[in-house]
RNA sequence: GCAGUUGUCGCCAAGUGGUUAAGGCACCGGUUUGUGGUACCGGUAUUCGUGGGUUCAAGUCCCAUCAGCUGCCCCA
């Protein structure tokens, strides 16, 4: 027996419904505020990752999965979408097809983790970029439209949380800071800290041991940092959203876990214990400095990603609407593919019948348990007198004799 | 990467070293000809995630390995 690797897993028939409810349910939202799809590659040359998601984080560090190729290129597996479509965006020169270039993303990406609950090694996102504009209206733009892709799938129990990192002067200020304050407490905090200090210090205020929070009470805080122009942009952002009446929490802990983010980050949780340890459904924020890092003219930039695993949890299948159903039990199965092929073509309706030619209380029985909606009775008789019966079988209503028209006619109500 | 836990038919499972591995659900077929999911009968694991080992004897003990779940790290 071969089993799927570790950490993937096959998409099977309700889920991939429910799959497929969101990604139309994204293209729908997404267009309407004029945002269009890219498909990169699922692999690239492992320097875009590296340069893009930061030596120092934690998916450049144990999560890629990375490999040569027959000609010794090394090639990496994506393990998020941005990267790509900036890339992208570089390479086609799209800066020049008018900005702000507005893109979604959707499709496979890999890490390589220990999986869990809403977390694979193949999961999926789908992904939303506005590049080549510094407007904090973007944000707000980028920040609804994943709002509002959460509200057409129903979702409750959401809280949106934002932070601003402020430009890149602010932040190193503020890096600075903390990190003074991180090392004259070193010998206090946990041993993850310790090493988070050196590495990322922001993260350190995320720590979860009761203990370190504690005295990361008295740690120099954000917003004591940011210049004129950070404070600005954050406020705009913030009145933005009270305007959109989109209710969010300011947490100056959220720092994110890549290296490229600038001023506003947010992340959307959800408080439900089907998710596990994840809670975070969406996260993004702006990355003014990432186009240009990666060797294209200076494009600020803003998006978010969201998990579809979680999101397909968090939904479940209960939201899936049914789609009506019709059965035709004859006794030759080519004359009611025939039939069946009219009926696709001429109504639009999801008609099947039985291949084997069974019994006619087999077939019947069959409509039954797979829960149709309507059988159509096309057995030698009624071919002979050229008319249909037909039966809603969830209301037991029962049409004899009927001629094609009316058959049709009664077939969609 | 670290820690804990689990792995017997498509699903839920009984089994605690000794003949041919319960049961339920689902699935398939039948109960003789065209109208209801019921009922009854029958079928479906040469095998217990995989590979080794201990033993006269292993699903049951040991080791390894793979995978699932949970927490940590981190993230979508």
């Amino acid at each position: 027996m071969i089993n799927a690797p570790r950490g993937t897993q096959d998409i099977l028939s309700a889920q991939s419904k429910l799959w497929s409810l969101i990604e139309k349910t994204a293209e729908k939202v997404f267009a309407q505020a004029g945002f269009n799809e890219i498909r990169t590659p699922i692999f690239e040359d492992t320097n875009l990752f590296l340069r893009a998601v930061g030596e120092a984080s934690d998916i450049v560090n144990k999560e890629m999965y990375t490999f040569l190729d027959k000609s010794e290129r090394s090639l990496t597996l994506r393990p998020e979408g941005t990267a790509g479509v900036v890339r992208a965006f570089i390479e086609n020169h799209l800066e020049h097809t008018g900005k702000p270039i507005k893109l979604w993303y959707r499709g496979p990406m890999f890490r390589y983790e220990r999986p869990q609950t809403g977390r694979y090694r193949q999961f999926h996102q789908i992904g939303l970029e506005a590049i080549g504009s510094a407007s904090p209206h973007i944000d707000l733009e980028v920040i609804n439209s994943g709002m509002q892709l959460l509200d057409s799938l129903k979702l409750t129990n959401l809280t949106l949380y934002i932070n601003s990192l402020g430009n890149k002067n602010s932040r190193t200020n503020y890096i600075n800071a903390l990190q003074q304050f991180l090392f004259a407490i070193k010998d206090k905090v946990c041993d993850d800290c310790k090493r988070r200090m050196e590495v990322n210090p922001l993260r350190c205020l995320d720590c979860k041991v009761e203990h370190d929070q504690n005295l990361y009470k008295q740690a120099p805080k954000i917003h004591e940092f940011y210049d004129e122009e950070s404070k600005n942009i954050f406020e705009i952002i913030k009145s933005g959203l009270e305007k959109l009446s989109i209710k969010y929490h300011v947490d100056e802990n959220l720092v994110r876990g890549l290296d490229y983010y600038d001023h506003c980050v947010f992340e959307i949780k959800c408080d439900s214990d089907v998710l596990g340890a994840q809670s975070t459904v969406l996260g993004g924020g702006r990355y003014d400095k990432l186009i240009e890092d990666l060797g294209g003219n200076p494009n600020p930039a803003v998006g978010f990603a969201l998990g579809l695993e979680r999101l397909a949890l968090l939904i479940g299948e209960n939201q899936l609407a049914e789609e009506k159903k019709t059965f035709i039990i004859s006794d030759d199965s080519s004359e009611a593919l025939l039939l069946a092929k009219k009926l696709r073509n001429e109504l639009d309706l999801n008609v099947e019948f039985d291949y084997e030619n069974s019994k006619f209380k087999k077939q019947l029985e069959k409509a039954l348990k797979r829960n149709f909606d309507q059988v159509i009775f096309f057995l030698e008789s009624e071919r002979q007198a050229g008319t249909f019966g037909l039966k809603k079988l969830k209301s037991n209503q029962e049409f004899k004799e009927l001629d094609f028209k009316r058959l049709c006619e009664l077939l969609l109500e």
